[in-house]
DNA sequence: TAACGATTTTGACATTTGTCAATGCACAGG
DNA sequence: CCTGTGCATTGACAAATGTCAAAATCGTTA
């Protein structure tokens, strides 16, 4: 059930057997239903998720009401709002499901204590915050440098399965532009 | 001399005497005049930076010959291009001193020596990695929600020294827009 | 101090992208 | 099977921003 998990773990840092079932102690199964919120801006964000099947969606609303996707997530992945994690300050930004998703799900007090009980956990840990900021580093890069063309012509280069399995709403929220110019895009 | 990044260190994680005496071992002085470039694209960054005194910019090139600014570095913070710094892989940045400048410097391999060495320099790394997370997530949210206008707005409410001591051409590259656009809205 | 080079400003114009509105389409729930 | 709600498409237009070019200003160095 959790093998995912371990071996998403495994990949960035070595864990021996008792270790890594005193990490598997604190998880629990948590699934959910296409478009369930499972955290609410203003919500803090007291929970790592990690996503086994499925698909989340990490995005906020604007003052003039609209949706900007920050992250969509697909099988095997790790799934927070690190920001509010982190600080257990409220949350700017929701997590919900595009698709029907298995989760697993460990507390931050849990989180936290293993970190300072295992240090392949806190390797863990740090990995993927080297992750999470090379990726935005990217994210940053391609919003400066490529046109809204550019950048959609990249994703459906190196993620095509983002165009085939998500709406266009939700790609193009996730682009940074509006729904019409990615339909005129696409029509191209 | 190192006082300022002693105490840099303090204020995320505690460190006891004998490992700041340590982490001292490994850290030599860098004075850099206005211009210099300390690390050119395609090069390895292997050293950790940091920034006493003066001001640094860490920026790429685009093909189209455009200078795009990630980053502007005043007085006490770290400079480093750690994507680059992080696996030793070539670096697509730049780093250059805007103004005659005094840093500190350690290399990659004592850097990372200490993360095994000392749990406190572990946690000093887990929290810059932190925060440059949260910067990231920042500059994502302004680049996708603001226009060039309040882009700029916003800078200068809670950056005021970056228009102050820069350069428009710099300001107008960190924003992502052109020197022109920049130039127009501050003459209003 | 003079002169050169770089930066800034300004104008005219092109391009990209967003907004609004209307229509067509598709799927979920009764 | 029908129907309503949300999504996708298309057109017309507006707004924001970029590009190019010329003139003005500033700062540095010979």
């Amino acid at each position: 059930m959790t093998d995912i998990f371990k071996d998403f773990i495994t990949e960035l840092a070595e864990i021996n057997e008792q270790d890594m079932n005193r990490i598997m102690s604190c998880i629990s199964v948590y699934n959910v239903k296409r478009n369930t919120i499972i955290l609410a801006q203003g919500e803090v964000c007291d929970k790592f998720y990690f996503l086994e099947k499925g698909c989340m969606r990490t995005y906020y609303i604007t003052e003039e009401g609209q949706e900007k996707t920050r992250l969509i997530s697909f099988d095997n992945t790790p799934v927070t709002v690190l920001t509010s994690f982190i600080n257990l300050k409220p949350s700017v930004e929701y997590i919900d499901a595009l698709e029907d998703s298995e989760l697993l799900s460990m507390s931050q007090t849990d989180f936290f204590r293993l970190l300072d009980e295992i240090p392949s956990w806190a390797l863990f840990y740090r990995k993927i915050l080297e992750l999470a900021f090379a990726f935005q580093n990217n994210r940053i890069e391609d919003l400066v440098t490529l046109s809204a063309k550019e950048r959609y012509e990249k994703l459906l280069k190196e993620r095509p399965h983002y165009i085939q399995r998500l709406s266009n709403k939700i790609v193009a929220s996730y682009l940074g532009i509006s729904q019409e110019t990615l339909s005129r895009l696409k029509s191209k």
